[in-house]
DNA sequence: CGATTTGTTCTAATATTTGGAACGGCTTTC
DNA sequence: GAAAGCCGTTCCAAATATTAGAACAAATCG
């Protein structure tokens, strides 16, 4: 997995540390915070070394108190804010695609979804359910791994295949799902299938039960930089209605693929 | 205006000047990215540890590449993904408070809005529709000003006068609608109103034709850490319903403030 | 009520960052 | 087409900022 990171030749090692930190409170689940102690502990900073760095980044509002009198740390609004002003410096930002995925997903009454690569795994951008009462596992912001789902897939698509064998060697696999395809040469056989249709199909290879549909989205170089899904229970997933999905998707995909300049 | 700022008494130097450049990149709104010669004149950051600083930065996916041959720099999907688990563990999460303001739309059939209290801006967290059709012009995770919104007021209330006197001297105003307070003085006598009665109301301050009513929710330290607005076009804005809104968004945010340990 | 653990502060030793200079590649300009 | 300028990148030694650990008071636990 290293080989695919970016590694700076020179890091800054203080900076280095604050996004572990960062990272670190990311994992934390509770409202209740992570204290300076645990903290120093898990990641082997001097304690007084992380309440600087908290304190810091405190003031930059990436981390705040967790409230009443505590003196433990979460993550904080301007960390929110930042990671906001992502998707508006990304180049399909002016294509103003969420209209058409609400779109979508009125029309099949299913969950769409729109994902971008990014450090070998898939970055759900947007997500639009039928039903606001049914919350699926995953959420915007979420990572979902390359080999077992659809969007994910269409980003193999564009991996050399020594790319991908280094990819599979590097990664750990999980069986998610039922199908979930775990070795190198099925997933070669895969690809070539996807790259001949145009589009991907998760049959139960990520969660069991769900079936996934997505077709790429390619800026003017022709690289796959994004991808929408639509998502449902496999008895649901007729093959008709695959058909129907496959072409409304089409349509879609073709028409943000333009506006990134991709001709053809 | 500083004296709102959180200032660390030990500033670990090397990350503040990171979160510096990571701010000023936020403020970037191409597409193209920011040279590391443009970030080093505008911060007055040597171009090497600029050029460390990033990349360091982008091995935590917090900063990208503009483009395959680009020397610019974007934000990254990391911060992306950073930003968006901020909500999960704040204390208002636990709270489940979404329920409640889509009680609040469904009832009201207006727009609900959630803000906080960042960095002199409200940052709108959470925004229920009425009808997914009919879009506003502001979007989760963006920044309203404070001085021109419902929301932005509550915010204010918390500012001594010369805090205040400080904010109007520091902002750019802008008259963005028909009744916009763009004055000092006019702002201090809202704010003694709006401390008395409890409520904001932005009466076509920020959108010609639109009326906003918002009520505070409190921490423990009585401060205004977000609220909750409820708004729509005038003319649907009737004193009656105004008196209903006000009812129903006093016991959501009396709640909430509670479960911040706000007393009385 | 004693024992532990917490956050915070301080200091001196250390390792880190720093900015400038140098380099080659690229674009612009004359 | 040559030269000048700007770019990102690399290197280095000087100097600065970070570090770990100890010390302390306050809070928590048994």
């Amino acid at each position: 997995m290293e080989s695919f990171e970016h590694i700076p030749k020179y890091p800054v090692q203080t900076l280095a540390k604050a996004l572990d930190i960062l990272q670190y409170l990311k994992e934390n689940t509770s409202t209740e915070g992570v204290s300076i102690s645990e903290i120093s502990r898990a990641l082997s900073i001097g304690k007084s070394g992380v309440h600087r760095t908290l304190d810091t980044l405190m003031a930059y509002g990436f981390v705040e108190k967790a409230g009443a009198n505590s003196t433990s740390y979460l993550l904080g609004w301007g960390l929110f804010d930042a990671g906001n002003a992502v998707p508006k410096q990304h180049t399909l930002n002016g294509a103003n695609y969420i209209p058409q995925l609400e779109k979508l997903c009125n029309r099949f009454s299913e969950t769409v979804n729109m994902g971008v690569f990014n450090n070998y795994e898939t970055v759900i951008i947007c997500k639009i359910e039928p039903n606001i009462k049914l919350r699926t596992n995953t959420q915007v912001g979420e990572r979902e791994p390359l080999y077992a789902t659809a969007l994910g897939k269409l980003f193999l698509c564009d991996f050399t295949p020594e790319e991908l064998q280094g990819y599979f060697e590097n990664i750990e696999i999980s069986p998610f799902a039922a199908n979930t395809i775990t070795t190198y040469e099925k997933m070669k056989a895969e690809l070539a299938k996807i790259r001949h249709q145009g589009y991907a199909l998760d049959n139960e290879e990520y969660f069991d039960g769900m079936i996934c549909f997505a077709m790429p989205i390619k800026d003017f170089t022709g690289k796959t930089v994004s991808g929408i899904s639509v998502s449902g229970p496999s008895r649901r997933m007729t093959a008709e209605k695959l058909e129907n999905i496959k072409e409304s998707l089409s349509t879609v995909c073709a028409q943000l693929s333009s506006f990134l300049g991709y001709n053809n």
